[in-house]
RNA sequence: GCGCCCGUAGCUCAGCUGGAUAGAGCAUCAGGCUUCGAACCUGAGGGUCGGGCGUUCGAAUCGCUCCGGGCGCACCA
């Protein structure tokens, strides 16, 4: 495909001297597999743009396709057969559909980045399927990647729940899980150690609006931690690990996983030196009240970024820039991407303003992807107030509810809970990519998970179908359509092997065979896209119109019918392998496991 | 107050480096299971692309402005 759409540029070229040639994809496949519009060209030969596309239908020559002018667009439609063989030949082939080779480029992706003792909300989620999806999309396209989780395993708030520790529940305490009064209304899983730090934390935040001399209790908790005082030390170590554990769970849970799980307290001894930086640099400025910042209006930014307390202490913009230092010596990135919320690209923005202004070298490689953060109908999300939605809940519902239509559609399918978990988080986490709007998304149930039309389980679906028709064709066909080894969250790419094609391509003439090549033609543009916009949503979309074109496909155009000749049963089997492993390919990508069956 | 973001069908959203008749899903209505899975498919209705002005051969897309909403604005992260 991409030799075709070479070959037409190079006619177009030469056609046309002196012109930039950009070579479009038509919106469906009956106007053909690439369109170039006229209207550049025309103005500057001084004709008018329908008449040059036709000038060029009549001129050019592109073997196996034809070339006609609709209006001002010149369009390459190739004929079926020769469309056929192309795209199967990619699909299939050795080299992973839409891949690139390894080129040497390194991107360091943070994501993810949970607070220590506190759980994960379902405003995690995006963060960590983004920043997941973003990952193996960069690492499909060739890209050396480093996956970033940028724990918050400091900071004021570690006095906060120090105090609150000292406070009401000592370690060895007994009676800790009786202290909450709505602990017995609660799940089982919530019995953790983690779940109670965390409320003890919104416990503290609560009686602190009344008590404000409890702050006082909580900074000098955070004094003596950073002090090295061995109790708080011992206590802090405790927190990190039982909340480690936690979110190992759910990490694993999801499928997702990092190279490297520094926290900000790994940057703890590497901020004076990046201070020190910024001052040898002429940068840091004494400020109001005594404390030390960065001036930005040269570079556009109005409001200075606040580098030390008056206090000398740090904030998290000294770690985050420690951290950017750090990882300029370690990596030597050519993209850091930070998939973090909106209510942060002020911070970002200071942030890479610093950077650029220590060290030139940081300029354009350092970017925010900014989400929109999920609050629930009567409001924002807060977890010191404690009304918030946990993932984990938000998945378990997911799952119950696709258990629910397992026992109705299909009761005799095994393993009935591993593909209802399957497709619970498929439903999940293919809403959270599907839209990727800056603005706030309200949360509620029936959303995040639906289970009919734009949906993951309606991609999953189409896979399990086409698996199923494989099974039932015989032969090796449903093996070829399994990959030959596990996935892991070590792999980007569906290992599957090579396959070759049958001789004669008939049977695919049909217009619902051709428009689902087509949409299996536009998966390689959506992972650029992905790449260059740093957004999963094009993958997701893609995604959706191959399975909708296969389910139209797979209703005009009957696989095993007995009257089929051979050659045609053989080469729209042949699509469906090549449709099956495009659709698991894309989910994987994007975190989300493809059922045989469901 | 200042800065950034958003406003597209009844609802939720795509489309935005300007270009073909503005697309999906949900909801509504009308059809489709004696052969491969109806978690599906086919069709219909539904739009001053928030309003206005401008740039352009051409604007949902770019600029200005107004209206409406969100977020941020130094010692939280």
């Amino acid at each position: 495909m991409e030799q075709v759409k070479a070959r037409f540029r190079t006619s177009l070229e030469s056609a046309l001297p002196d012109q930039e040639i950009l070579i479009e994809r038509p919106r469906s496949a009956d106007m053909g597999d690439f369109a170039f519009p006229c209207f550049r060209a025309a103005k500057a030969l001084g004709k008018n743009p329908a008449q040059v596309a036709q000038e060029l239908a009549s001129t050019l020559r592109i073997e196996g396709a034809e070339l006609a002018a609709t209006g001002p667009y010149l369009n390459l439609k190739l004929h079926p057969e020769v469309r056929a063989r192309l795209m199967l030949e990619a699909l299939l082939g050795a080299t992973p559909y839409g891949s690139a080779p390894a080129h040497g480029e390194t991107v360091l992706v943070e994501y993810s980045s949970p607070n220590i003792a506190k759980l994960f909300t379902i405003g995690h989620l995006r963060s960590t399927m983004i920043g997941h999806a973003l990952a193996q999309v960069n690492r499909y396209l060739g890209c050396q990647v480093q996956r970033l989780n940028h724990l918050g395993d400091w900071g004021t708030q570690f006095g906060t729940l120090l105090a609150a520790y000292k406070r009401w529940a000592e370690l060895e305490n007994p009676r800790l899980e009786n202290d909450f009064s709505w602990s017995d209304e609660i799940h089982e899983r919530r019995r953790t150690p983690l779940f109670r730090l965390f409320q003890l934390y919104v416990r503290f935040h609560q009686e602190e609006e009344s008590q404000p001399e409890m702050r006082d209790e909580a900074r000098a908790w955070f004094k003596r931690l950073e002090n090295g005082d061995p109790e708080a030390r011992r206590l802090w170590t405790w927190f990190r690990e039982v909340s480690l554990a936690e979110f190992q769970r759910i990490y694993d849970r999801l499928g997702v996983g990092f190279d490297a799980m520094d926290g900000e307290a790994f940057y703890e001894d590497k901020m004076a030196t990046a201070v020190q930086r910024l001052r040898d640099s002429g940068l840091l400025e004494e400020g109001e009240n005594g404390a030390f910042i960065v001036r930005l209006e040269d570079v556009g930014i109005q409001t200075p970024s606040l580098m030390l307390k008056a206090d000398g202490a740090t904030i998290y913009a000294t770690r985050d820039l420690a951290a950017a230092l750090y990882r300029q010596e370690t990596y030597a990135f050519d993209r850091c991407l930070y998939v973090v919320g909106s209510d942060q690209v002020l911070h970002f923005q200071q942030l890479f303003g610093v950077l650029g202004k220590l060290d030139p070298w940081f300029k354009g490689r350092m970017l925010h992807t900014p989400f929109g953060m999920i609050k629930l109908p009567e409001g924002k999300m807060s977890t010191r107030k404690g009304n918030v939605v946990f993932l984990e809940d938000v998945l378990d519902e997911a799952v119950t509810r696709v258990l629910a239509i397992i026992e109705e559609k299909n009761p005799e399918l095994p393993n009935k809970e591993a593909v209802a978990e399957m497709l619970g988080m498929g439903a999940v986490v293919f809403f959270d990519a599907l839209n990727d709007r800056v603005k706030p998304i309200t949360f509620t149930w029936d959303r995040i998970i639906a289970l009919d039309g734009d949906t993951g389980p309606y991609v999953q679906y189409a896979h399990a179908r086409i698996l199923s028709v494989l099974r039932k064709a015989g032969g090796t066909w449903a093996h070829k359509a399994r990959p030959t080894q596990p996935l892991s969250p070590a792999l980007a790419a569906v290992p599957y092997r090579a396959e070759s094609l049958p001789d004669a391509l008939d049977g695919l003439q049909d217009p619902a065979a051709q428009a689902l090549l087509f949409e299996l033609a536009g998966l390689p543009e959506a992972l650029r896209t992905v790449q260059r916009e740093n957004m999963a949503t094009a993958l997701a979309r893609q995604l959706l119109a191959i399975a909708r074109a296969f389910s139209a496909f797979y209703t005009n155009c009957p696989i095993l019918w007995t009257e089929n000749s051979p050659e045609v049963r053989d080469a729209r089997l042949a699509l469906c392998l090549a449709t099956a492993r495009a659709l698991r390919q894309g989910l994987f990508l994007m975190g989300i496991q493809a059922p045989e069956e469901m």
